[in-house]
DNA sequence: TTTGGTGCAAAGCGTTTGCACCCGC
DNA sequence: GCGGGTGCAAACGCTTTGCACCAAA
């Protein structure tokens, strides 16, 4: 998923394409492999649009969030983290509980998933799986 | 899991038991199906020990945290909720994203977590397997 | 021109923390 | 009695919000 197939998602929504709305997708596209705080997004939008502003930040992470394309978690400080949900290019993680390092996996459960919501009469929206456990390198650290 | 195998394991890394502690923990286990807030875990742990006081839930949080048997996310208000983590009487949920109704599932992708993992030279610690949705009757009020 | 978007600063509020006291063990 | 646990209240800091101004359409 390009910046392109994004922005044209947020115009069908009825929402207006700023540069500080472009810089933080566009962070959001160059890190999907990534959760990201706010505070990082910020950070990373600055390179871009340099701006722009941490009010703006989360009033982006609510549209994109609305518009279902925003995955949010919460890492072991208690700070939501945020990556896009790419229908393509879809993966999930193995998160190191130690060092927080993430790394991405192929395997996705959708068939499963879409079972389960057929059978329970849901209307799907999105999924998290997601590992967790302690890489390597913090293995031999003995953290 | 019952609540003197928590306490047990409790036991085991050193902590003591409380009626603060033990109220929550019973919370906790009546309420595994469900993911509380800090301020509803007060409420209902209140209702078994009165004097337990939010400082003390927030302590205990992250007690079980660090002893991984807590399953933590956040809503769609970025309000941290909980759940026991559970070895036994496994499962995971769905997610109602308009109403918050949390309805288990027993489906779980444990064989590929143990397999991804061990490829990837991970120590497995946790994982979340959540699908969100809209229920049936959120469907009905066109919500 | 219209209307949503943004920056700034202040407010809000969930969460954390210091300290004195309490209570399992 | 010792050392961890708790209550209280204040502090903290992430997140939200009101308002005036800006900019996309």
């Amino acid at each position: 998923m390009k910046i392109e197939d994004v922005l044209e998602l947020i115009r069908k929504e009825g929402y207006k394409v700023t540069n500080q709305r472009k810089a933080i997708i566009q962070v959001l596209i160059e890190n999907r492999d990534f959760l990201l705080s706010a505070e990082e997004l910020l950070e990373k939008s600055k390179l871009i649009y340099p701006k722009t502003n941490m009010s703006t930040i989360y009033r982006n992470i609510e549209i994109l969030s609305n518009a279902n394309i925003l995955f949010s978690d919460i890492d072991k400080n208690n700070i939501a983290i945020y990556k896009l949900i790419c229908s393509n290019n879809h993966h999930h993680h193995l998160i190191c509980k130690s060092c927080g390092r993430t790394e991405a996996i192929d395997y996705c459960p959708i068939k499963a998933i879409e079972e389960i919501t057929k059978e329970k009469n849901y209307i799907l929206l999105d999924h998290k799986f997601e590992i967790y456990g302690y890489c390597e390198d913090c293995q031999n650290k003995g953290t």
